[in-house]
DNA sequence: AAGGTATTTAACCAAGTGGTTGAATATGAG
DNA sequence: CTCATATTCAACCACTTGGTTAAATACCTT
């Protein structure tokens, strides 16, 4: 249902095993079962977890012999960064904005706009 | 099955409704029927959508009589930051050593050590 | 009290996910 | 060719998910 880029590397990174299989290529390439191997699950089990991550665009792999080693590629990683820091400015602006605003009706009566920013 | 904040995080943003609402938080304040507006899904999925990222804390909630104001909460956005940018760092550390070491190959024979690095 | 608006809860359904086991494929070694 | 190793594919299962409709709850208005 959600199959664009975004949502499909921020659905990878949802699961934990997933996450630490990147943390752990973050240190180094590895085959399949040099990732399977610290978990229970079974290595079928951890094959589908790599092809997440690698339909997500954020591993690929090559050929060595029977192996397919795993790389992280670290530009997908800007995608993410792109969109979170997007948004984030944009919420930061708005509160200190609102700082703002709060400290000029510091100087003035200050009536009925209470309420909304009590939150912040 | 992943109920630790970070899984909950990305889950709740790899559906493009929910970014879809943040991206509209991140301009200000709103209530469920304000969000759930714009989509034809009925108002009780954006209710549950809404609840999703309440849970990553993503979003709070206050009340303004019948209605339950939704308010984007920024904080959040650090810790996946700070994981992404974490491992992007170890990747990309990795990578200038490699490339480092390939300048220095550079003044040698250079035989086998091809293929791999062409990928970037 | 009665009715209207905003939101959530409950029960259900189709599709997706993470796991399994068992069989298939790909490649290197004798 | 045969065997062992590395990886994937297929079928299946329990559980979750995103959606629905119908009913319940919360709060204001009259």
């Amino acid at each position: 249902m959600a199959d664009d880029r975004l949502s499909l590397v921020f659905s990878a990174l949802a699961d934990p095993t997933r996450r630490d299989i990147v943390a752990r290529l973050a240190a180094g390439d590895a085959t399949v079962n040099e990732l399977a191997e610290p978990y229970e699950v079974t290595v079928q089990a951890v094959s589908k977890h790599i092809k997440v991550l690698e339909d997500a665009g954020l591993v690929s792999r090559s050929r060595d012999a029977q192996r397919r080693p795993c790389h992280l590629e670290a530009e997908v990683f800007d995608l993410m960064t792109k969109w979170i820091e997007r948004y984030r400015r944009k919420a930061e602006d708005r509160f200190l904005r609102l700082d703002a605003l709060l400290g000029q009706m510091g100087e003035q009566p200050a009536t009925d706009t209470q309420g909304k920013e009590a939150a912040s």
